[in-house]
RNA sequence: GGCGCCAUGGCCAAGUGGUAAGGCAGAGGCCUGCAAAGCCUUUAUUCCCCGGUUCGAAUCCGGGUGGCGCCUCCA
């Protein structure tokens, strides 16, 4: 199976085959650090961290680049809002940002470079540009000129026509033309500047990728990313400086993730509908968000709701009770039964290339996940009967399990600790002040009373366990105590 | 106004021309002292509407309708 990618440059799926295999060099833009992050930087995150993970599985030698946008005029802004240090106020949110998508189980990309480090490579693009006559400078200000890029608007599918006719920007006079971007924006009096051929200024938005990209990665990229607004005139514009300035192709494959909605709106700053990652892990766990975001194709809209990261925890906790459930059987020493034997053999076949052939279609997450659903009737199968006769499972069945979902979960960035992490997911935040050791005592009372068949104080038992705040299980192995959710 | 994307069961959702994955919710059954967890069964002759291409279309083409996005900072 060959992995097929969806390029938003043909618009199509595409044949993935990088420049110089089995290496491939992923730039995906990162994040302005002024605030923190919401729910669709986590998503832009998860998606490419997914996509990371996906090409190392598949055998690629990857390497993943991340940037942090440290010097752009909204941290200017906000750092005069809030008397803060521009440089302090970027680290600040550098260290939300890594603290926020860590817990969200995204690994760090293997170079994650600020702008401010790559001033003399910005400068150095610049300056060819402006040599090569596609740039001009007015008062300490450097533009590029689009009319002079041929390829202007393939990526974003427009042409420049249609965007003069169209324009609504503030037009300002001194550039040759409205779209005409800034390369270099020269500093005012107090605002962070450092020495140009134009006098002392920053960089302007675009061109920082475009040179963090070239110098870490070279170019032409295989794959370059980001949100699906960053398409017009981000992407854009850096297609035309790279290109411009390279005198080659910039990017074989761009890939861009859809918006997380509310109420089918784009999440956003502007219209103020947004949520932190922050707020929203106060109320659910990393894992349920992680599992909701994967839980769409990455290029497919998603709308947030309490309903559906609800159902995002019930469905990751099918996966949860599973693994409990096989922790908990007593490993027995002997050869895998008939039907045991076959719940393994369906995982590392059937449903592992099922897996395979959805993350090979463009990273299908939702449809891999779906297939990983099948494999719990099976698997919980085996554990009734096992149940059922009064017995464990073989050993070697546990561990045929646990190493599948430490496989296919190492794709997605779920079920590190395998089969464990179920138990740990259900005893997750409890104990420390007495009253788990107090409810596990109740349980065992509760054992006896069940013994001697005396339900009434079975039943009494179980609602003091209850307002300790636990709910009773009673399984073959004993009781498990399972705390309850919004005690 | 220009460009583009999307419309699949009560809800979420996959679906790359060959006869509708998966999940949630619901119903019934099994298991359980009762539960919980779990297992089994069950819920779209049909994929917004109308045409067309094709032996065959949810999938391709045209036209509608509805929703959304970009065109200004934005993941």
């Amino acid at each position: 199976m060959t992995l097929r990618v969806y390029n938003t440059l043909s618009g199509k799926k595409e044949e993935f085959h990088p420049l110089s295999p089995p290496k491939v060099g992923i730039y995906a833009c990162g994040v302005t650090v002024y605030d923190y992050c919401h729910i669709g930087h986590a998503r832009a995150a998860v998606a490419f961290d997914v996509i990371a993970r996906y090409l190392r599985f598949s055998g690629y030698d990857v390497t993943y680049v991340r940037n942090y946008t440290d010097i752009d005029d909204k941290i200017i802004n906000r750092s005069n809002e809030q008397g803060v240090d521009w440089k302090d106020l970027a680290r600040t949110f550098i260290e939300a940002h890594d603290t926020d998508m860590g817990a969200l189980g995204v690994q760090r990309a293997d170079v994650e470079p600020r702008a401010t480090d790559y001033i003399d490579q910005i400068i150095g693009i610049v300056k060819t540009l402006e040599e090569k006559g596609v740039a001009y400078e007015v008062d300490g200000d450097v533009y590029f000129e689009v009319e002079k890029f041929d390829g202007y608007g393939k990526l974003s599918k427009r042409n420049i026509e249609e965007m003069q006719a169209g324009a609504r920007i503030d037009v300002d006079e001194r550039k040759r033309n409205p779209i005409d971007f800034a390369l270099w924006k020269s500093s005012k009096q107090g605002e962070p500047a450092w020495d140009s051929p134009w006098g002392k200024g920053r960089p302007g938005w675009h061109i920082e990728c475009s040179a963090m990209s070239a110098a870490i990665l070279g170019q032409p990229l295989d794959i370059h990313g980001g949100g699906k607004d960053l398409i017009f005139p981000h992407h854009e514009n850096e297609i035309a400086q790279s290109e411009a300035a390279g005198d080659r192709e910039f990017v074989r494959y761009w890939m861009h993730n859809g918006f997380v909605n509310i109420d089918s709106e784009k999440m956003s700053k502007s219209l103020g509908n947004f949520f932190t990652i922050r707020e929203v892990l106060e109320k659910y766990r990393p894992e349920v968000v992680r599992f909701f975001l994967l839980s769409t194709h990455y290029r497919s809209p998603l709308d947030f709701s309490d309903r559906a990261l609800t159902e995002a925890e019930t469905r990751y906790e099918r996966f949860m009770n599973l693994f409990a459930r096989a922790a908990r059987a007593e490993p027995q020493d002997r050869d895998l039964t008939e039907k045991e034997r076959a719940s393994t053999s369906v995982l590392t076949g059937e449903i592992e290339t099922h897996f395979r052939a959805a993350m090979d279609d463009d990273f299908n997450t939702a449809a891999a996940i779906g297939h990983l659903f099948t494999a719990l009737g099976p698997l919980n199968a085996i554990l009734d009967s096992a149940d059922a006769e009064g017995r464990g499972v073989a050993a070697g069945w546990k561990k045929e399990v646990d190493a599948f979902f430490r496989k296919v979960g190492g794709v997605i960035g779920f079920f590190e600790g395998g089969i464990a992490d179920g138990e740990a997911w259900f005893s997750a935040g409890v104990g420390g002040d007495g009253t788990l050791e107090k409810a596990r005592a109740m349980a065992l009372e509760r054992v006896e009373a069940r013994k001697n068949k005396d339900w009434a104080k079975a039943d009494e038992l179980r609602d003091e366990i209850g307002e300790l705040g636990y709910a009773v299980q009673d399984t073959p192995q004993g009781p498990v105590l399972i705390p309850l959710k919004d005690a």
